[in-house]
RNA sequence: GCGCGAUUAGCUCAGUUGGUAGAGCAACUCAUUUACACUGAGAAGGUCGGGGGUUCAAGUCCCUCAUCGCGCACCA
């Protein structure tokens, strides 16, 4: 017969996926209002079907998470538009606040240049051009996945109507008192010089020395003896008999850092006796702790160290000492040498919260931000989960969501960082306490009024993705397709960005932003590590791409992987579907070999080959519906290897008659179509070879039934 | 400390409502130009981490212990 050329060597899949996804791509047919045009038979009536992607950061490559990320729900949106949805797949790119800017930083810092100082238009200007060209290199490489995105309504975070509509909730939630400026302690990072979240800082082991110091009659006990100059409350238990003696509020003078100094006794519950001396001094400024207490009994607060980490004026002699370094050390000198010292435990194992991205120490520090207040929201969005309006695919982060939307803490919204969206406020008298300020997008009437300088989170954006990715809620696209069907992202962003979503989509619109989350695990290299450039085990997608096929590195990324768990990946497991992909092709060129277009009519459904496939085919249907797709994707590569090759082909081969061939070819030519959500690329190339495209229509919109 | 996972063949992992264990890779035997050597046929390999319980029946449900991983919080 005639056999293509092409057939006659292995599987190129250099030759064949950039000209297949620009053939998809340019059908229009990503974007669901062509593909109603184009088939309304199928797809005029038909339900719509939605996933906002979440917008990788627009500030560096792809990697192997990206490339789990995107097979997963392309395989979905594959499957759902074949099926006869209006499948909407919505890209786009996230400006990523703080990630991006600690990013540009470096590069500034490799540079000799400091964004301190820096004018905030021209910083911004820079980062901004930066982020947009490595945006436009991200959006290639996610096509080169196969990503069946609509790119018409690709969307950025810094886009006209997403920064308005993101200004619009803030300005929105203050006006419900859901939103409140206040001097409340906040995570300081001392090297970024601003704010972080709760879920921006991490944990980190540190071995300090931990000392106790006599003050008087009491023995307390610190690691941070740095913190110690303005301390001047004794802090003890009411229930702790060996400091009954002492009443709330009693006072007495004791020898200190600086000299004799004033102390007063507090009792507070929250003490523990059993640690230390049960008898503590209290720094309010610099720990959250501290602060609460503080706060509650009416005390000062003082602070003692700036936003550089250095010691202030209180420190006397010591102003200006990086606190945390020298200045430990010569307060420890200066207590020594007045004998103040009762012990020294070197070996003080303690965990440490430190900013995720440097790892610098956290400083708490008292600010005045604009804080998100939780507790009802995170109960709607609680509530959501529990009566099931949102579905977890893995259990096991429904409970995490479930825990953390029990213990909601206030959300810090505020960074002192210019890459983002600017907070719509505006100050008097800035610099002062209880400054007056207005919330709105405009300047109020006035001269002395000046913005808010700080960006909001940029989790406040992105929470607000799949509404602000329609347009919010009065346009026509967030009619048609909200809510979303699948929210589809990294396990890493289950308190960053899952509860946000869910919480901003229950405020603004009163209905969840989505159905089912399925939160994927993170791509280890082959020996279950992280992938990291230190450790240079760090497999790029594009690479394997280029070497085993793009088809190939889905098929390895999704088998054996089940939903929320991590999958190692390596080399050999992308040679294997390496060979699936090409076992495919030599069976195209077995069945073009032998079959013909003549041969498409009617079949006998009742051939037990094809009543097999039947069956097979509902289980692979059954799972990619329950997005149990490494079980779809093993079943697919069994039945395509050891039934059809294996038994059918063979079968068959040596009783080659016209209906033997028919029930050949309408077989393989439902492999095709059940295989293409999983490797889009080879089997839209063979299904050309089958049938006329130009009226047959690309393997992307056939039906799967 | 609290929470969440994991522990199944040499390795990496599946195993959906309980019904006496599966895949890929590796290793072994055979086939030798076949649509496909990026191949085919075959065989081998597991007391499902330990212990206890529920059940006619447990890899699967419950309890407990151990080891590993992760997350959260904190003690000054």
């Amino acid at each position: 017969m005639n056999l293509p050329e092409k057939y006659k060597k292995p599987y190129n899949s250099k030759d064949v996926e950039s000209i297949v996804y620009e053939k998809e791509s340019n059908s229009g047919l990503f974007n669901p209002d062509v593909l109603i045009n184009t088939f309304p038979k199928k797809y005029a009536d038909s339900k719509t079907w939605t996933t906002i992607t979440p917008p990788p950061n627009a500030n560096g490559r792809l990697h192997a998470g990206h490339a789990l990320d995107v097979t997963l729900k392309d395989i979905s949106g594959r499957y759902k538009r074949m099926q006869g949805y209006q499948v909407l797949m919505l890209p786009g790119s996230d400006h990523a606040g703080f990630e991006t800017q600690v990013v540009y930083e470096k590069k500034l810092e490799k540079e000799g240049r400091s964004r301190f100082g820096m004018d905030r238009e021209k910083l911004y200007k820079e980062i901004y051009d930066f982020t947009i060209a490595n945006k436009d290199t991200v959006t290639d490489e996610i096509k080169r996945i196969g990503a069946s995105y609509d790119w018409s309504r690709d969307t950025f975070t810094l886009d006209d109507k997403v920064v308005s509509g993101v200004q619009n909730t803030f300005i929105k939630m203050y006006e419900d008192g859901l939103i409140y400026r206040g001097k409340r302690d906040c995570n300081w990072c001392s090297k970024h010089q601003t704010s972080l979240s709760d879920v921006e800082t991490t944990n980190k082991e540190l071995v300090d020395t931990f000392y106790t110091f006599k003050i008087g009659e009491f023995n307390i006990g610190t690691s941070r003896p740095e913190t110690k100059f303005g301390d001047k409350y004794i802090v003890v238990h009411p229930d702790d008999k060996r400091y009954e003696k002492w009443l709330d509020n009693d006072t007495f003078e004791a020898e200190w850092i600086s000299g004799p100094t004033k102390f007063t006794v507090i009792k507070d519950e929250s003490i523990d006796m059993e640690f230390g001396t049960g008898a503590m001094t209290i720094t309010p400024w610099h720990s959250g702790v501290d602060f609460l207490i503080a706060k509650k009994h009416g005390l000062d607060m003082v602070q003692v160290i700036d936003e550089q980490g250095k010691l202030m004026d209180i420190a006397g002699e010591l102003k200006g000492l990086k606190a945390i370094t020298v200045g430990r050390q010569k307060v420890v000198e200066i207590l020594r040498e007045k004998g103040l010292i009762v012990s020294e435990d070197t070996a003080y194992k303690h965990v440490v919260p430190v900013c995720y991205k440097c790892e610098t120490p956290i400083e708490p520090q008292l600010k005045d931000q604009w804080f998100v207040k939780m507790e009802s929201l995170a109960e709607m969005a609680l509530q959501a989960s529990q009566d099931g309006r949102i579905n977890f695919v893995s259990e096991q982060y429904k409970k995490v969501y479930e825990y953390w939307m029990k213990n909601p803490l206030d959300w810090n919204i505020s960074r002192q960082i210019v890459w983002g969206i600017q907070i719509p406020a505006w100050f008097k008298n800035k610099g002062e306490d209880n400054q007056e300020f207005h919330i709105g997008k405009t300047k109020p009437e006035g001269d002395d009024w000046i913005q808010d300088s700080d960006t909001f989170d940029t989790w406040f954006s992105s929470g607000q993705w799949p509404v602000a990715t329609l347009g919010f809620s009065d346009s026509e696209d967030f009619k048609r397709f909200y809510p979303t069907q699948l929210m589809e992202t990294g396990r890493d962003l289950i308190f960053k960005w899952v509860p946000r979503m869910v919480i901003f989509g229950l405020y603004l619109t009163g209905e969840v932003p989505f159905k089912d989350i399925y939160m994927h695990g993170m791509v280890l290299d082959a020996k279950g590590q992280k992938m990291s450039k230190s450790k240079g085990n760090v497999l790029s997608p594009i690479d394997l791409a280029d070497e085993y096929g793009m088809d190939a590195l889905r098929m390895a990324l999704i088998v054996g992987n089940a939903p929320g768990n991590d999958i190692p990946l390596s080399v050999d497991k992308v040679k294997a579907y390496k060979k699936f992909v090409n076992k495919l092709w030599n069976i195209a060129r077995f069945v073009l070999e032998n079959t013909d277009e003549s041969m498409d009519g009617e079949v006998d459904l009742t051939n037990k080959h094809i009543e097999n496939f039947k069956n097979i085919k509902n289980d692979i249907s059954k799972n990619i519906e329950s997005y149990q797709l490494h079980l779809a994707s093993e079943s697919l590569y069994q039945y395509v290897w050891h039934e059809y090759a294996d038994v059918v082909l063979e079968e068959i081969k040596k009783d080659l008659t016209d209906e033997n061939k028919k029930v050949l070819r309408y077989l393989f030519k439902q492999i095709l179509i059940i295989a293409h959500p999983f490797m889009p690329f080879v089997t839209e190339e063979i299904w050309s070879d089958f049938v006329d495209v130009e009226v047959n229509g690309l393997l992307l919109v056939q039906d799967w039934e």
